[in-house]
DNA sequence: TAGTGGTCTAGACCACTGA
DNA sequence: CAGTGGTCTAGACCACTAA
């Protein structure tokens, strides 16, 4: 197919994208129902999803299991190379952070962990699952595993707090070097149910390996955040 | 919808992926038509094509355009904090790359690219537009847009060389500062067209701000790569 | 309980690719 | 030119949300 050719599709994906870069639906707001929309344009409910889709990969929008289409609020700057934490990077950029922990609890390590940690096969690791919203809308998943050894008796705290501020405030633990990877993906089963998006939703993987002040990995993580919650931006000195 | 429930488009997924894992399906290998597979799988097409969709956004399949489904190569790893270019990073990774040049030629530079640039309104500036491709599949559209000040007469050479190369051994310049924005979206037309992809696809946007060893802004980039091609990786010192 | 989104069926036509 | 992917139609039922 063309790409100047006119299609159903496109023609939808425009007039909305005018809307919402015009301001008419306010971000945050609420599109109209699907068979609303699709009488509106004239077609198939088939069809719209397939535009509402398009601009959901563009990050313009985004849908709640069974809720609805939203207009996507702004992007959160996500700076690698800044040794921050969750609640005061969203802070700095005047957003509401919230977290809620899921679980946590001492469980066998799988063989990817133990990859990461260093551990040797069948070590058991102390797992932190949470949820993490800005603005009340949730746009994080996170499993942190911590080398028990560094950390005892660190379920018996408050986990909604700072992790970082916890590790340095109890354990006199600092980050030293921390290694980034971070792979556009889509959401896994845990991760969509929690952030109550589809299944297969785009996603961005980022797994955290944490070393501390004398280089021994301490914990990584592995962040599921929806796709059009963050930009990543990294300043390279010379 | 639970995520344990079986259903027809997780039970397709499963199937694939345990095919391509166990490397049943060869890396780049085709995947058999779309009438095919859902016929195999007792299924309609549409759903059958939801299903390719999920595997898509993982980045575990790719396809091209009327051209059918492949098993996504390896992806690369892009490290942002390496001074490096395309084809040596590529190489060193024991793949082959390659470059085309789409077009190269002095434009009027849009409110955008003057921002990026820090030039005046109105100005004018190179923009080289490239694509490029990783053991033959394209995978990266870019362009270039380079202040005309610094690179006189740069069009006249070779372009499908490394711009880094041609800087500093024709006009004395290297990279100093770099800032790098990136973000998870969709290809637009012109990306999507170039590396013959559907409109829509999921991608991730680079763009680079490029000073030399002055901190003068010299060029900016902006890249669309396929988002299963590759990963960021960002290993961050002490 | 009404309305909504999630999923699926069973077709159709067109434009393009590749032999 | 045959086969393929791209697009679209016109429905249907179910599970869940929100009132």
């Amino acid at each position: 197919m063309r790409d100047d050719a006119p299609r159903t599709v496109t023609a939808i994906c425009r007039a909305l994208q005018e809307q919402i870069e015009h301001g008419l639906l306010p971000a945050a707001g609420k599109l109209p129902a699907e068979r609303k929309l699709s009488e509106l344009f004239a077609t198939t409910r088939i069809t719209l999803r397939e535009a509402l889709g398009q601009l959901e990969a563009q990050g313009l929008i985004y849908r709640e299991e069974r809720r609805g289409w939203f207009v996507s609020p702004p992007r959160l700057a996500y700076n690698p190379l800044v040794r921050s934490h969750f609640h005061a990077m969203v802070a700095e950029q005047q957003r509401q952070p919230a977290t809620e922990v899921l679980s946590a609890r001492l469980v066998p390590a799988s063989v990817e962990i133990c990859a990461l940690l260093e551990l040797p096969a069948l070590s058991s690791v102390y797992q932190v699952r949470r949820a993490r919203r800005i603005d009340g809308r949730l746009v994080l998943y996170v499993e942190h595993y911590l080398n028990p050894a560094y950390f005892p008796g660190i379920l018996e705290f408050d986990l909604t707090r700072s992790l970082t501020d916890l590790y340095a405030s109890e354990y006199g633990i600092r980050y030293g070097r921390v290694r980034f990877d971070m792979v556009p993906t889509a959401l896994q089963a845990d991760a969509a149910s929690t952030l109550r998006v589809a299944v297969g939703s785009p996603a961005l993987r980022i797994t955290r390996i944490n070393r501390d002040q004398h280089g021994r990995v301490i914990d990584c993580d592995l962040e599921f955040w929806r796709h059009d919650a963050i930009h990543i931006s990294v300043e390279v000195p010379e």
